[in-house]
DNA sequence: TTGAAAGCGCTAACAG
DNA sequence: CTGTTAGCGCTTTCAA
């Protein structure tokens, strides 16, 4: 079991040839004869040679490899986009470097000048914090993909997002045409644009119903530092302890699927019947919401699509750099109907 | 917005010492002046000078880099598995390349030797498919981790694994204690080292308990090839089949969680009552098990211990290369019970 | 059609 | 304490 695997120059002593002569030949790239051509190739074979990429990327000062930043990649929506991304890109034979941000600011940096330490040629940003720079990154030119989060220091960069305001809006519309009189939208109180959106949806909603929003009446906040899902029980009080401050509530809008799993849970605890006497809806469409009982109505992710622009306009921002500029995309999203509406 | 990123040469220029210097300086390592010192990281300051490192891989022949495969990243245990290596690993300074190989031979293969060819520095593979060959990693001595799956072709690897072989013989015991005489196995048709294991465990406890085994009394088998998840529907009519062809069954335990809930659903549709006619138990304690109704009781991993193991060895491994040979480890599982037994 | 040689950015041995 | 230099493995002019 020897370690020292064969390079180029090997290839060019055990064929006879010179490395340029193979390297031309690995890359099909040049002139050469049919001959050389099997010769070369035979060796190869033998050898088991593999091309070095470090040293390629070095010389070509590219790497073909992408970067995604993803906040928490055991996020089932986060989840789904970048594997989705992952497989795009794998047919297109790039590799790709999938970063968990933690949405730590303090990672998120880390993490950004680590991949472009390795000559990343492209990048994908998914949401996470609100304010995003793209710190160091700023004067290089890498190609970047911002998904559900727009950054506030470049001007040269493509946005991808799913429409949380219509989401928002239609969710909220759908409890209110189901008679619920009093909504109400269920928040963690971590902040993301994504969250000022849909919150915005939610309230632009109660404004065309003649509803008036105020904090006290229509906003249930969860605490984020009391994490939801790894301290259960103490999730659900905070859930019933919040509901009950509220003077009246016959429907929730909750941000995510989790924080609904949440509220349907504490709802049960407190023996009130969804959707009798209160009714749901989340947002993300997760797999958890279609086994809670009742099984809960989402608003349903685009990921197709979200993932389909995202790796064609990587591909065009890469192979032309200097045709496509700012752009923005805005995603559709459904309505997932199940039986807390 | 200039593109060009000082390399060290730049650094040198500007500072007035050489490259050989500098890179000391940045390293931290040779000797130099407390002056040269401050000067140079002025400039480094100044410039926002990077470390290339694919340079710096090339050259130290390490690339201070891991990869990791994973079957399907979606998947709850198998994200959380990675996403706390990938925490471990970053505080060590090292950076992680995640591989969803989407239980691809093919995929697989691509992956390892694209890894192989960025230098990485470790590797660790976590299940899949049943039998799992190094390929062209075999004659290099990169340090590999296995979890939960054993390669066929190579001495020098450690292997974590969770004990499937326990976890299934403790919920069928736990079935059989609470009153259940037929209890049944249901399995996926995908093999794999974890499913023979927990096939063992299952079968163990019958023999115990006086029960014989039959594949027409016990096992319950869903095709994979109509994936449960995104056809969900599918899904369940081919779990109500499966079961109403069994003659008896008051009891399952499922390989894992999602067939869990498929069976949930399932008897849900038939009007059986769970837990009073049939009574399941899962594997992976996954979060959706949490809001099935009613709760799925579940066999649960210790994914922290696991973790741990998996770095501290892949840390031992990389730093002392001839130290640690052969190792085992089976890392206990412990029943999470709630409403279905 | 092929080869020689330069150089991507970095580290480390050696020399001073 | 600092500089010179070779070389990691590869691609790509330029010349033959």
């Amino acid at each position: 079991m020897k370690d020292n695997k064969p390079s180029i120059k090997k290839i060019a002593e055990l064929s006879g040839y010179s490395v340029a002569t193979v390297s031309r030949v690995i890359n099909n790239n040049g002139r050469f004869s049919e001959d050389t051509r099997k010769k070369i190739l035979a060796i190869i074979e033998k050898t088991g040679y593999q091309t070095n990429s470090v040293a390629k990327s070095l010389r070509m000062q590219k790497s073909n490899t992408i970067g995604i930043l993803v906040p928490d990649i055991s996020n089932y929506f986060f989840a789904k986009i970048v594997q989705q991304i992952e497989e795009r890109l794998f047919e297109d034979d790039y590799s790709t470097i999938i970063c968990n941000t933690a949405r730590s600011l303090e990672k998120e940096k880390v993490y950004l000048s680590m991949l472009e330490s390795k000559m990343i040629d492209g990048l994908v940003v998914i949401s996470g914090l609100e304010k995003f720079n793209l710190h160091a990154l700023t004067n290089s030119n890498i190609p970047v993909i911002c998904i559900d989060r727009k950054p506030t220091d470049r001007n040269k960069s493509i946005f991808i997002s799913s429409n949380h305001y219509q989401g928002a809006f239609d969710a909220t519309n759908l409890l209110i045409k189901k008679g619920i009189k009093h909504p109400v939208i269920m928040v963690q109180d971590r902040n993301s644009s994504s969250l000022q959106e849909r919150l915005r949806g939610f309230k632009d909603a109660l404004k065309e119903n003649n509803i008036t929003y105020s904090k006290e009446d229509n906003l249930l906040m969860i605490d984020s530092k009391s994490n939801v899902l790894s301290q259960k029980t103490n999730g659900i009080e905070l859930f019933t302890s919040a509901f009950t401050k509220l003077r009246t509530c016959d429907g929730i809008f909750a941000i995510n699927d989790d924080l609904a799993t949440l509220a349907i849970d504490g709802l049960e605890k407190l023996d009130i019947d969804i959707p009798d006497q209160v009714k749901i809806i989340g947002f993300d469409n997760s797999p958890i919401g279609q086994h809670t009982s009742p099984k809960l109505t989402s608003v349903s992710h685009n990921i197709d699509e979200i993932v389909s622009i995202t790796c064609d306009n990587l591909r065009s921002l890469i192979q032309e750099p200097n045709k496509v500029l700012d752009k923005e995309y805005i995603v559709e999203v459904n309505l997932a109907l199940r039986e807390t509406t």
